[in-house]
DNA sequence: TCAACATATAATCATTTGCTTATATAATAC
DNA sequence: GTATTATATAAGCAAATGATTATATGTTGA
């Protein structure tokens, strides 16, 4: 998980992604549970469109992947990707995120996607 | 050097910051020898002024630190700074950079900050 | 089939970014 | 001091970015 080498540019593409907030954020939460777009469009009190296009790019680079669940779309990380291993590196130094999912939770947002 | 927590926002730019080829290559470089701006001229093939704005901006984020040697400046890792263990951990998944240094020394250009 | 919901895409726009050229600052060597 | 060299800063500009609004697509359930 520790040792994998990502040629420079690649590298460059994926820090450039993750260097957003939003972004990283979301990958952050993804790191500990899958979630759907509606529950980010909650979180971070953004529009739909953006939060689309954010998980688009991150899709793109192979970072997260979807799983239609019915009408829902469901992102998870995608473990098999060649810069997963640097990814988790990165994730370890954030502080847990897992207080948002919690905060939807208790205003009753988060059972919409289940 | 592994487990250090850095705040999310803090975390995206320096993120941001890393992802840019040029200056990633750059951190890269320096985590395995101390390099003066006139090198990475050489190196990267742009003008003195681009690297010199890109420099900058790895030392307001603390990332770089310089040190001045006579009418050069030689530009190191910030290694007490509080994103260092960060830093470090993304590069270990870069591959090496030192053979840019040394096609230098081919051409005999880096002997001018000696 | 159609209304409602979840998500994606397109078009547009203001902001940010990274480069260039021109110029300033600082140190060295004569 | 003055020329030379190394580096920084400023101004200007084209391209990239991230948001918004409007609209399209796809799924569910009556």
């Amino acid at each position: 998980m520790q040792e994998s080498i990502v040629e420079i540019a690649k590298a460059a593409s994926i820090l450039k992604l993750l260097g957003d907030k939003t972004r990283l954020t979301m990958v952050k939460m993804l790191d500990t549970n899958d979630c759907c777009v509606c529950e980010f469009v909650e979180i971070f009190k953004t529009s739909q469109p953006a939060i689309s296009q954010h998980i688009r790019k991150l899709k793109d680079a192979g970072v997260v992947k979807e799983t239609r669940r019915g009408q829902w779309i469901i992102y998870s990380l995608n473990k098999s990707s060649e810069c997963y291993p640097l990814v988790q590196n990165i994730l370890k130094h954030l502080p847990n995120q897992d207080f948002k999912l919690q905060e939807l939770e208790k205003q009753g947002l988060r059972i919409s996607c289940e």
